[in-house]
DNA sequence: CGCTTTTTTATAAACGTTTTTATTTTAAAC
DNA sequence: GTTTAAAATAAAAACGTTTATAAAAAAGCG
């Protein structure tokens, strides 16, 4: 690999001579920097990566950590992240939290192996003087990531730093439920059964609130029981299924597409027509959502729209010399109805 | 951040004693040694990466590109190869060459716009000076990723190097579809139709060899006709569908899953049962097939497998010191048929 | 005990940059 | 033509390690 010595010395000049007309200094002559330029352009040096992070303050690189990158909606967010910074000339490093070997047969809780997956990683990106840190969780939640005396820009993304201190970015879940039970209602349902997460999840929660607000707008009395909480899993909402039909409800909100496709196996085995006996729409805009039959009404997540946001937020961290801990903030990406086939008008 | 001279300090020894207690040379007391690694413990001390990075040789960073992180299959690969080289003690750099900015609208072929991107990503991580690359292809082709005087340990994975210096990691194809083709026979189908994908594709060129050898196997003659190609959407899986019912068939074996969805379609559209009527299988195991109805049989291809095959063969090579071009090889990771729903037994 | 050998520790150079300071050259002013 | 200021270039120090070399201490041996 060419160094800054022999460039200098193919030029017959300095070395700082050649360092300053790299790094843009207005000290060099407009005679040497055509010639040094010309001679960096031939021979393609690249300035040794390691020397110019030992000597700089900024290495420009910002660490992405994952909670899990296999989790749905996960890659989309990095990929933008990515894109974005590196339109910025920002390198990534991004590391993977959920590395499987480490997490099998241990007797500890999720939080804690997700800790004591996550210090070290966070020091290891400290080592490596990442310029910041953006943190993307696996589900929306209520999160402790960094510790107090955080000096560099960090934040969350996908769920809600514990620490105020932080800036989290996560999607508008209480208008997305308004949206969607507002559309319900508009194609004439006034009885809309809830296939809802776990129940003290983050999600859940908002989108309750949301599928409540729009109930009371339009003034259709709220009926805790038509509530029923799942775990997002495929059988759970196969279950809950079965107690909203029994409750008679025309409508089924099911706040993520896996458990609507949950809902879809009950109809289908009951033999009731999905759409035209009952109405389903899912949550997330999966990918299997437009391959079940009926295709699944739903809300998309804008992943790509999280991602970029993200690396604004923590662009402008970057550039405008960042102080701890100074107006941290929470900024929701709202969500966009899809609509396909799975909600008939009735009445 | 504390510094090898300031542990000296503490310990009243000269740095060089330090970095040698923390390398493990062998030249340093025992009294020396467990003073030492006290203090560091202590005080966690961490050496500064772009300083040794500068030193050594060795970075133990080896450079992962994907083709597109946002591709099927990719994700679950990259993982897998993270897992692997962490608890070897390697550290990872993910790029994604699929910056969606970059491509759109420029007026260049596909392969134009992966080389612009791909060179000056392999020039940057040559730049950091990582000890070795993995390239994971975004569908498995002959691509020509790394110049012919590389010096560094580099192999593609679910790709096929051009050049045959670099080894490579694919799936078996053959041997995928002629599973596939012989659990169809063993069903009762002789008149088994193909969607293909692209005509001039790895997948497509070796599972037709592989359907070949098991109709020639059970004694079946091959008809030409029972092939159409598609191009891997659902639309073309839809079209080609219309094609094979006419001719009589009675399984289809679709070199995708979206595009046995495409199939499901059209035989949906034309009241044709699948299964009872028509058996279909597709190949990947995406994650929609288990949402299909009925649930479609399918071909796994097992990507923790071969990020992990992956991982071991760069770890091999990054440890037994690696001699540029020395035995290349071709590794194929065998896929396995998932059985659900979509076939019927004939006759 | 003095000599050599081995073990342990210390010193200094090197890695390739950036930055601060010093020096030289050029231009401007008198 | 000399002095001064500004511009351009050069020299040197620094970043935090590792390693080669040198030095010191300890051990072995007649």
């Amino acid at each position: 690999m060419i160094t800054l010595k022999e460039i200098a010395q193919m030029c017959g000049v300095s070395i700082s001579t050649v360092s300053n007309t790299i790094n843009g200094k207005p000290n060099v002559g407009e005679e040497t920097r055509r010639k040094v330029l010309e001679v960096i352009e031939r021979t393609g040096y690249k300035p040794n990566y390691f020397a110019q992070g030992m000597r700089k303050q900024k290495t420009r690189i910002v660490g992405i950590i994952a909670e899990d990158l296999t989790a749905f909606g996960t890659t989309p967010i990095v990929s933008a992240i990515m894109a974005c910074l590196e339109g910025h000339n920002y390198r990534t490093v991004l590391i993977n939290l959920r590395i499987y070997d480490k997490w099998q047969d241990t007797g500890h809780s999720s939080e804690q192996k997700l800790q004591s997956s996550l210090q070290p990683s966070i020091k290891e990106l400290l080592s490596i003087k990442v310029d910041g840190i953006v943190y993307i969780a696996g589900h929306c939640r209520v999160i402790n990531c960094f510790p107090d005396d955080f000096r560099i820009p960090a934040i969350v993304v996908y769920g809600l730093s514990k620490n105020p201190r932080f800036t989290s970015v996560i999607i508008d879940d209480k208008k997305g439920a308004y949206d969607i039970t507002k559309y319900l209602i508009s194609m004439g349902h006034r009885r809309i059964g809830v296939i809802a997460g776990a129940v003290d999840n983050l999600h859940t929660m908002n989108r309750i609130i949301g599928y409540q607000q729009a109930l009371f707008d339009e003034k259709i009395l709220f009926n805790p029981d038509l509530i029923r909480y799942g775990d997002w899993t495929r059988a759970s909402g196969y279950n809950e299924t079965g107690h909203l039909v029994n409750m008679g409800v025309t409508a089924i909100f099911s706040m993520n597409d896996v458990m609507a496709a949950g809902a879809y196996d009950y109809l289908h085995e009951k033999g009731i027509r999905i759409a035209d006996d009952i109405s389903v729409v899912g949550y997330d805009n999966n990918e299997i959502s437009a391959y079940l039959r009926p295709a699944l009404t739903t809300n998309q997540i804008q992943l790509k729209e999280i991602g970029e946001e993200s690396a604004k937020i923590m662009l402008e961290m970057l550039e405008n010399n960042y102080t701890p801990g100074k107006n941290p903030d929470i900024t929701e990406i709202p969500c966009q109805l899809v609509i396909r086939e799975s909600v008939k008008r009735i009445n």
